[in-house]
DNA sequence: GGGAAGATGTTCT
DNA sequence: GAACATCTTCCCT
């Protein structure tokens, strides 16, 4: 097995979520558990802020839902949607502000294995860790990981040095939102196989450096 | 490869 | 009762 590295520290994630959101791109999301570990780099992303940002969870206020998103940084918000899909986010900023970062793809880095055998076996690779509900599926993430802290695992993110492969940071619109949809606030790796061919950024006029 | 539509249930109005 | 930070299947080109 690979080294995995340490877990990221609290100071870490407090700070500006976009500039959380580009820092996580090919950063290890490791996932301990009782079948395995298994292990992605992070190659898409979403932030979301809190009460000036109309596509966010946060933006009408505190409910039971987003409760998470008012902690303190570095804690897991894991929600619940479209009637079956669980989605992870990473809390950013600092206590009170409900800033986050949507995990949106992964590339399998360990424990493939087992991410096959829980997305099922006719998923083929190039589709397992695409897409929010996908990465959850994959990493064994449900609603008992709502709240749980980054900072001390089963679930964190490695404090490893970032590999992008010598890929820029690609910026575009936010994925099926209604709101706000001007706000080029969704980050790739560009160009990275793994991604959807929109999404690796073919229009990439907005690559923007790391 | 691309678009349309269905699945399915929690959350908030 | 409507909306929802989605994915998959099915059919088209």
């Amino acid at each position: 097995m690979i080294d995995l590295g340490a877990p990221l520290r609290r100071r870490w994630y407090a700070r500006p979520v976009l500039s959380v959101a580009r820092g996580l791109l090919g950063r290890l999301l490791v996932r301990e558990a009782p079948e395995g570990v298994v292990a992605g780099r992070i190659i898409e992303v979403e932030a979301y802020r809190g009460a000036d940002d109309p596509a966010s969870h946060a933006y009408r206020g505190r409910t039971g839902r987003n409760d998470v998103m008012f902690g303190p940084p570095g804690f897991a918000y894991i929600y619940f949607t479209y009637g079956m899909h669980y989605c992870f986010n990473v809390v950013v900023e600092s206590e009170g502000c409900a800033a986050a970062v949507l995990i949106r793809a992964l590339e399998p880095v360990e424990g493939l294995e087992l991410m096959v055998r829980r997305r099922g076996a006719t998923v083929p690779v190039s589709r397992l860790t695409r897409g929010p509900a996908c990465v959850a599926v994959a990493m064994g993430l449900g609603r008992a990981d709502n709240g749980n802290d980054l900072t001390c695992g089963p679930l964190w993110i490695s404090n490893r040095p970032v590999r992008r492969s010598g890929r820029p940071i690609a910026a575009g619109p936010r994925v099926g939102i209604r709101m706000a949809v001007d706000r080029p606030w969704r980050f790739v790796l560009a160009g990275h196989p793994l991604l959807s061919a929109r999404s690796a950024g073919r229009e990439a006029a907005r690559a923007v450096i790391a």
